[in-house]
DNA sequence: CCTCATTCCTGCGGGC
DNA sequence: TGCCCGCAGGAATGAG
């Protein structure tokens, strides 16, 4: 599942084999994959044509790539979606939703997502913020992120811990297996209510965050060659170096008690029940 | 305005 | 062996 450091990854694999490309030809292979934009596959493909890329961006898990008209393509990755770059003679997947040409005739953009939870789009005049992520808040690796005003924000939210952790207006970027694996670093319960958090655990939560992405970035950074854009959740980072998630029944790291797995918000929540311990006034 | 459940989708794995 | 069902989850959407 892509989250903020794959997803950067992304957008690290775009800047080098996309931007400075023009685009030659455009085929939606799949028109869900192109739902959020309204005005249709004709309309996607009609103004990109003959656009040079200037740019890959990103915020929280969404990437934008500013063309030369102004306009921008957005895109998310959804759970399963990913960017290849191919040569136009390999064969295409089962999973192929959008491929991109270039008129240099080299490797193609190709847009593969089993899932179809993700998707591409244009946005009109969208180059620097595309006003459709607008309200998509700055990630913890941001310089623009501010620490205090995120407690503060959390403070007046009424709700769970990782419920807030989650919604992209407060804090963009994270997903469900770093909100549990920086929830852990943090020794903070999913469940513990926001009004009631004090600084210095806003800190550590954040600090937690900050970490997990760090180190899982340095990781997926490394694993993609010159054809090959990377990456849906496989940055490596899984198997290795993951504390709680999916790790039900094996024991902590730090106290050896067997974490947990809780369904919470239709997903689960893993977490050690000694060190994060369960608030006496949890927040559902 | 705020919070939260629901919804989209497909491959995989477990149970029978 | 094969079928069915649950599970995985980001974020838009609408209900309350």
């Amino acid at each position: 599942m892509p989250e903020l450091p794959e997803v950067e990854t992304v957008r690290r694999g775009l800047e080098r084999f996309v931007v400075g490309r023009v685009i030659s030809a455009v085929e939606v292979c799949h028109p869900r994959a192109i739902r959020r934009h309204l005005p249709g596959a004709a309309d996607f493909t009609a103004s990109l044509l003959g656009r040079r890329v200037v740019a890959a961006r990103r915020r929280g898990k969404y990437l934008w790539l500013p063309l030369d008209s102004g306009d921008a393509v957005i895109a998310h990755l959804g759970m399963s979606g990913q960017f290849l770059v191919l040569d136009p003679a390999e064969p295409d997947g089962p999973h192929l939703r959008v491929r991109f040409s270039f008129s240099d005739d080299g490797p193609q953009l190709r847009f593969i997502d089993q899932r179809t939870f993700g998707g591409l789009a244009l946005s009109p005049g969208g180059a620097e913020l595309p006003q459709e992520i607008a309200h998509i808040a700055p990630d913890v690796l941001e310089d623009a992120f501010d620490d205090t005003r995120f407690h503060e924000a959390l403070r007046r939210r009424r709700t769970g811990l990782k419920r807030a952790l989650l919604d992209q207006t407060l804090v963009s970027g994270v997903g469900n297996i770093y909100a549990d694996e920086g929830l852990w670093l943090a020794k903070l319960h999913y469940a513990r209510a926001t009004e009631t958090m004090r600084r210095p655990e806003s800190q550590r939560l954040l600090d937690g965050v900050r970490a997990v992405m760090q180190s899982a970035l340095t990781q997926g950074g490394t694993s993609f060659d010159s054809l090959y854009v990377n990456v849906n959740g496989e940055s490596g980072y899984f198997e290795r170096s993951l504390e709680v998630y999916g790790r039900r029944g094996e024991p902590c790291s730090r106290c050896g008690t067997l974490i947990r797995r809780e369904s919470f918000m239709n997903r689960s929540s893993f977490f050690c029940p000694t060190c994060q311990r369960r608030p006496r006034n949890p927040h559902w």
